[in-house]
DNA sequence: ACGTTTGCGCTTTAGC
DNA sequence: GCTAAAGCGCAAACGT
């Protein structure tokens, strides 16, 4: 077997495992859709939802970004 | 329980759902990311398989309209 | 006349030229609209048409992807 | 001249004349970016400057109807 | 590391 | 009123 062929065929794996892996997001994604639709059924605004996913992941975020700075401030104080 | 609460409970309960499931939906994508990262170690160029990738989907793609225009014109004309 | 009017106005022109352009487009939008509803009142079914433009669009986009991707390829392996 | 034959010219002439008028209005769009750039090449913040133009236009927008719901209000009460 | 550019997701709008 | 598609804004990714 040529050296070219393998080549390809590697490729090809990666290929399919990043094909694979990208459905995968997108079923996720469908499945995320399926529970907007849900709650809307249930009598929920889907913009005030989505409004509300999007804060909580900003406050997260700035959350975590404090956490590190208390972090880097730990360690350069030689604290345990 | 006052219906307020059961309501406060419910939209709680669709939030963390998605919540969750955007969680997972990062994952395949870092995992994404992880296999374009193997594969350039391996000698292949990132941004050419990123090409091929959404080429084939692009196909797939117009393959689909494709045919969902064909089936529109065959029952507009009253075919079997 | 002080920096600060002279930038004011400069941005104040700016908006307005975006202004002024996404006027013309708008109107360029209601153009189509308009040639869909000629098309409809003399037969034509609008969402077939719409299918059609659609896809001769993608088939065009397909096509220069893919000459694209056989440039990246030619680049790749330092072909002339 | 067989009447399918007429149709499909027809048709054909729709679908070029939304084709083309779909040019104009990317070609537009095009300009609009342009105008962006030129902004920020000099100094100004583009995602501030979409901000305004979108404000700018909600006011217009605003405005709009105030006018007529006056408008409504003077010939119901029979104004000149 | 930064700035530019491109792809992706969301929002809004049009059609049924 | 709801579904689907087009347009827009943002964010990651590439090149410098």
């Amino acid at each position: 077997m040529a050296d070219g062929t393998v080549a390809a065929d590697q490729l090809r794996l990666f290929i399919e495992r990043i094909e694979r892996l990208e459905e995968e997001k997108k079923g996720i994604a469908d499945d995320i859709r399926d529970v907007y639709a849900e709650s809307k059924s249930n009598g929920y605004d889907t913009k005030t939802m989505r409004a509300m996913v999007r804060l909580r992941k900003m406050e997260i975020h700035t959350r975590q970004e404090a956490d590190a700075l208390l972090e880097t401030y730990r360690i350069a104080l030689g604290l345990s």
